[in-house]
DNA sequence: GCAGAAATCTATAACGTTATAGTTTTTTCA
DNA sequence: TGAAAAAACTATAACGTTATAGATTTCTGC
């Protein structure tokens, strides 16, 4: 009488092995099974799924890895420069958000102020560790791009380039920006108007300065660009170039500041002068956050959406990496007059 | 006349089998070579390790992962709420930095408001995806933890815990933050000090209230505990509570409160009924910015550190996924009068 | 010069998965 | 009825790594 041998109990993780001693199948078939092959019978089918099921199965992905090669991981390399922390972190969320369901994974490579911008990049592309990549504060011509494009490596951006690549990215149009915002200083009869530009390196300086200069020249304003701080320089910094530039002659009666911080900074620097928001002088500002209006009511401000960011670039990415021949995707996102606050 | 066959022209990623032919040696020698082990010769290794070198090999993770069970992967599963995103970035980011250098990668999980906070923990244990989990927000009784360590899963969070289960934490002290403030008001003359507490259910919010209705207490100041709003509320909710308190009779002079966005809401409520900040009340905050001394310069604000929490839980978890068995680090940040900006 | 020890290297199997080619069973229809 | 076709399943190898046990070479001491 031989008692048939009880099943093998299986401690750990349960896997196709698993599975296939349950089932009486081989590896083979329970992986085919579950990817619902067509050379896989029906009631097999159900079968399968019923014990993988009831098993808890659960791919294993380094396994997966290292047969398909796929990676399931999407890479955020990322700056993790004060300002635009909050940034940063809005678009880490809503990416994370849009790919929730996905098989994808998000790791996050800070990307540090002391580092060679390419090293994080080089990393994931030898390595091959990663799908994919999104990157923040693109530059004109940049690198990172160059770089990945030239090695078919999916990514997408946040800020466009300009050096004829063509590249899934969202951006926010600055320029438009900076013309509304130009346009309602003016409506509210400022004539000499200043702007706290972004750092010279990135590609949406430009943009911004751009629609700045020409807003001003259409509107028949006094227009100038500070040149001792930029957008990104530090509370402090920010501060004291306001407050030496508005002490000297010929100063401006409206500033552009294109961050939350240095709106703040700009305003206690003029503050520290005596003067007046609303009365002395005009403010706007294109923030990420909803802390300006409450800082001072008078500031007018224009609010840009970094969660629609994260989550037009993980799509975008997941789209390219999918499938590398497709045009890429690209999103401007303009804003209108109405979004002032 | 045998000519040798050529050196295997290899495309793609070198791999130990690279290694191996160009060296002539076995593929097991060569990973033991690479890995310092005594049973290989000096000159062997030394050999090894220039070829790896001139080639660019960098082992693949996914068979590591596969061979040895270790993922080289922390995962930090962090709640997306919109006050604790700042404090959530700086503790990716601080972490990710202690993490630099080291084998480790970061994979951010976040925990979206709809979800069963256990979901993203269950996923991490079962898949085992990662080699620890960092989590922040914390309960008294959190469900998370107990499951963690009851599954010797390593983890170590932000914010202590309260259902006599021993783990590595880094936790801000609330308590004494209360105290501190407390006396400072007092010192300003304040009679009567209302807090804005954090929400219920989370550890610190018992230590904060707890700190702050002894330290009323001790100074003989009246003190009360706002019920309409919490300090997570966001700024409408508490704009609105706040004014809706201070229009009632018995209204307090003084107020503490936890965020940096509850400050600005609580101000603006006040200032809404032309109340005066420095003159008619005195508002005490803690803040992970350095945002509040601009908003207005009269407010008490004492600063958390949020980076160092990052840096700390790192390493605290790297050891404890190192020696499951060493007591786990733990650390309480207590903010001193010397704090106050 | 030789046995035994020490030093150095290698073959094999395994981690969990899937693609490929192959085998067995069932169905079709001339 | 039986040969060919279709359906259902399986064996094998491979992805890149490491632990283990075993093989080979070199050294040591007498």
């Amino acid at each position: 009488m031989t008692e048939s041998a009880p099943p093998q109990i299986e401690q750990g993780r349960p896997t196709l092995k698993t599975i296939a001693a349950e089932s009486g199948l081989a590896v083979a078939t329970v992986s085919r099974a579950l990817k619902d092959a067509t050379d896989i019978g029906e009631e097999t089918k159900r079968r399968v799924r019923e014990i993988a099921q009831r098993l808890g199965y659960r791919p294993n992905r380094a396994a997966l890895r290292l047969r398909t090669g796929k990676t399931n991981v999407i890479a955020l390399v990322f700056s993790s420069e004060a300002d635009v922390m909050n940034h940063a972190s809005r678009l880490i969320y809503s990416a994370a958000e849009a790919l929730r369901g996905t098989a994808y994974h998000v790791v996050i490579m800070p990307f540090f102020g002391d580092e060679d911008p390419m090293s994080p990049i080089r990393y994931l592309v030898e390595t091959e560790s990663a799908d994919g990549v999104i990157l923040n504060q693109t530059m004109p011509d940049d690198l990172r791009v160059r770089y990945l494009h030239d090695r078919n490596f999916p990514f997408a951006t946040h800020g466009r380039t300009d050096a004829g690549i063509d590249h899934p990215y969202f951006d926010y149009d600055n320029e438009a920006f900076a013309r509304i915002v130009v346009a309602e200083l003016a409506r509210r009869g400022r004539k000499h108007i200043m702007l706290v530009a972004p750092p010279n390196a990135q590609s949406y300086t430009t943009h911004m300065t751009t629609g700045f200069l020409q807003a001003c020249a259409e509107l028949g304003l006094r227009s100038e660009v500070l040149t001792t701080a930029h957008s990104d320089s530090g509370a402090v910094r920010i501060h004291a170039a306001i407050m030496e530039r508005l002490s000297q002659p010929d100063a401006p009666d409206g500033m552009v500041v294109g961050s939350t911080t240095a709106a703040m900074a700009a305003i206690t620097g003029a503050e520290s002068l005596g003067w007046q928001i609303g009365t002395d002088f005009d403010l706007a500002a294109k923030e990420a956050l909803n802390f300006l209006f409450r800082f001072r009511r008078e500031i007018i401000v224009l609010h840009e959406d970094v969660g629609k960011a994260g989550d037009y670039l993980a799509r975008a990415l997941m789209a390219a990496i999918e499938d590398p021949n497709a045009a890429p995707r690209q999103f401007l996102d303009r804003p209108t007059i109405a979004d002032l606050v």
